[in-house]
Order: structure tokens, then C-alpha cells, then sequence
DNA sequence: CTTGAAATGTGACAACTTGTCAGCTATGAT
DNA sequence: ATCATAGCTGACAAGTTGTCACATTTCAAG
């Protein structure tokens, strides 16, 4: 968290520097990044930098959890649209950012999604991070429509919603690495289905020997 | 991956160094682990490190690959004794991780769970880089019983496995973290429950028995 | 206005870090 | 005995980070 020092700052001052840091963090991973750099571009000392942020780690997160608040923000609106519909959403959103990724310089989305794409190697899921079931629940529980869902105890609506997330946000930008490939879409959307439909076998099915057949793959 | 010459060397400088470097990445996380630290306990000198690895993400990559290799071993091992039920044995998994906890000198599998535990801020999921789809049916698709899942189309069973890893990995080291809450055990087997019977609402009419081949306990 | 204490700004600095490279030594084939 | 090759080494340049003594601004009270 940034330091009361910094929020006090005029707002001008405040994005230069943060302007700076995503030009930087969208150059080269985390470990990578300079300090040295993201000073010397928005005109700010040394010193005053460890003013604002405890480090380099500190600037960097408060700067990734501005976007992925925009990124619940974007999720949050695809499920309104979608009346509720959670797997519809899901695949809204990634047909929207994939659409993004070919105009990267179009505002902040473009932005976040440079950083991601840096950092995919080593702190590729510093986003999962921020997936806390708890989380989800309070930015998104008001918008999902519970009528959709198979949910039997009060808690299912957030174990749902927690792991939709940390399934689907990998693939989110696993599609984005990807550059559109439509393979990873489709995948998604299997995922999603076998997800609604669950993955264990129906009765009327159900086969009782086991030993078998299940060494041939 | 480290070079061949570090592969020739003698098993037991090889050794010297690999335990160096755990012990270094289990007391720091990775951007404040200090190769001049490894090195000075290993007794090797700088330039020869640079002979074996590239650098620091070299090394720890390598390190943890290991660990994780034994991790899909103990899984292969669980998915055996229940007969290929993947939804017990990550049960199991998550037990076995779990009792080791509280013994963190034993053996590889306590080096591991500290190196995770420490490097849980910012490195947190570079474990789940290692959740390819792929690699996973590879390594544990003789192992399931897929007699116990609900198939549909060739790709399903690596789908249906990357899902279920990338969702139980984080529970099993948050598991790690809360040292042995139950309510996180609790939350895997519900969303394993919820897995198996499916997340979408079903026709009042379909609703029927679901706990009858899992054992829970 | 003046004063002075609190808040903020600053850059030189010490103590690290990393990766490289010119030259060293061991090995083993001829 | 020779020599090429592979492996070993530590001093080094170029960089990094966080700190701290000091300078400057702010602003309320006298």
C-alpha cells in the first residue's frame, strides 16, 4: 500500500509515477524491473520514491490490483447483461479481452494486459493471489443468479464462484499468450460445460467393474 | 535446466549445492534468495555456478521441479490405492501433505512444503505454471479410472484433470499455510462434491443419488 | 509578518547484487 | 610428451537497493 504521503499528492504527480511503472513492469518482469528506471522517467528522486512505496514489490501490487478491480468491474457488467449467467459471463470476458490484445494501445486494459503478459514467467499468478473466495463472493455474489446454479448449502455460491475464477483466469491469459488461438477458447468453454453438467458419472450409466479396460489410454 | 556439466558432476557435490540452494529459497523468497549466500554454503565458487546454471530462475525452477515431480509421484501413488478415483486421491493427497506439516524436518517432502511456504507472496503459484493440461494427462491419465467420470469427448479426461489440479493445488498449500484448519479440508471436499454433481441447476425431475461410490469421510 | 515544529523532498552513499571473462588447471587421447 | 578440450576460478564492471543527514516547504500559533 502506498504511503498516506503519496495518495496526498497531486493526482497529476501520482500518475506520472504510475504511468511510469507500467511502462516499465510491461518491459520486463518483476525481478527484472529498475526502480532506477520508473524514477528517472517520471522525474521523481530516489528518496522520495521510498517515500510513497515501502519497494519495488509494494508499487507493484498496489498498480496490479488497480486493474484487476477493472477487470472484476468488466466481469461484473458481462453478468448483468447476461441476466446472472455465470458461464456466460466467463466467456464474455475473455472474448472481450482477447479482442483487446490487437489494439494493446487503446487505455487501461492495454496496459494491464502488457504487465500480464511480461510477468507470465515467473510471477505469472501473482493475479490468482487475489482470487480469495471470500473476495469473489462480496464483488460479485449481488450479481450472479443464484436460480442457475445448483447450490444445496449456503456456502456453494462462494466455492462455486472461487473455482470458476482460478480456472478460468489462467485461461484467460493463457488465450491471451496465445494470441487468439481459438483452441483455448473452445477449451474454456468445454471446461465450463463439464463444469454445469459435473464430472462424476450418472448412475444410469454407472459400471461396477473396474479393473478392466482403464490401463489402455 | 541445468548444463550437462553440472549433470556429470559427482552426485555428491551436486547434492551440496541443491541442498544450499533449499535452504536459501526456504528462508527467503526468491527475489531476496542471495546466489552469493548459496554459493559461500556450498562451497563452490561464482564462476562455476554459472557454469552448471543460467541463473537464480534457473535454479529455482530446477529445484522445484523436482519437488513437484514428487508430488505427481505421491498422486500417482493415492490414484492406485483408490482404485483410479482422482476425487479421493486428491482427498488423500491433501491428508498426506497435511501430517507432514507438523514434521517439517522429514525428508524432501518438508523441504518442499517450506520452500512453498516461503516463496507463497509474490512466487506463490509458480507451482501452477507447472499445471499444463498436457503434462498432467501425460503423467496421470493410466492412473485415473475413467469408468468413475462422466467422458464425453476425447479431450475431456486432460480437461477434466487440469480443472481439478488447478483448483485443488492452491487448497492444498492455502492448507498449508492455515497448518491444519479443518474448514479448509472441508471446502476441498465440497467443491470436489460439487465437481462430481455439477454446478448448473438441474431439472427438478433428474435430481438423484450423488453420494454413492465416494466413501467421504 | 515571524517563528518554529512537523511534514516532505533529496541525492550521495554503503552495502549489496549479478553475470562475465581472461587466464588457470585437470583430463585423456595420440 | 604433447596438446586440445573441457572444466574451474575470482576479480571486475555495472548495476541494484534502502537509508540517512540534511534541505526545503507548509502552516498554525504568537
Amino acid at each position: 500500500m502506498p504511503s498516506s504521503t503519496f495518495l496526498n499528492l497531486p493526482a497529476e504527480k501520482q500518475e506520472k509515477l504510475l504511468e511510469a511503472a507500467t511502462r516499465e513492469f510491461s518491459h520486463r518482469p518483476f525481478n527484472e524491473a529498475s526502480i532506477n528506471q520508473i524514477i528517472k522517467e517520471a522525474g521523481i528522486p530516489r528518496g522520495s520514491f521510498y517515500m510513497y512505496f515501502q519497494d519495488k514489490e509494494d508499487l507493484f501490487r498496489y498498480l496490479l490490483k488497480g486493474y484487476v478491480d477493472q477487470l472484476f468491474m468488466l466481469l461484473e457488467e458481462f453478468l448483468l447483461r447476461a441476466q446472472g449467467d455465470i458461464f456466460q459471463a466467463l466467456l464474455d470476458l475473455y472474448d472481450f479481452v482477447q479482442a483487446k490484445t490487437d489494439q494493446l494501445d487503446l487505455g487501461e486494459i492495454g496496459a494491464m494486459i502488457s504487465i500480464i503478459r511480461c510477468n507470465s514467467g515467473m510471477q505469472k499468478n501473482s493475479l490468482l493471489e487475489m482470487l480469495d473466495p471470500e473476495v469473489i463472493l462480496r464483488r460479485l455474489g449481488d450479481a450472479v443468479n443464484p436460480d442457475l446454479l445448483d447450490l444445496r448449502q449456503d456456502r456453494d455460491l462462494g466455492d462455486v464462484l472461487g473455482a470458476l475464477l482460478v480456472v478460468a483466469a489462467p485461461m484467460i491469459y493463457t488465450g491471451l499468450q496465445a494470441g487468439g488461438d481459438p483452441a483455448t477458447r473452445d477449451r474454456l468453454k468445454n471446461i465450463l460445460d463439464i463444469f454445469k453438467r459435473g464430472m462424476g458419472k450418472k448412475p444410469a450409466a454407472q459400471i461396477e467393474n473396474k479393473e478392466t479396460t482403464y490401463h489402455g489410454n
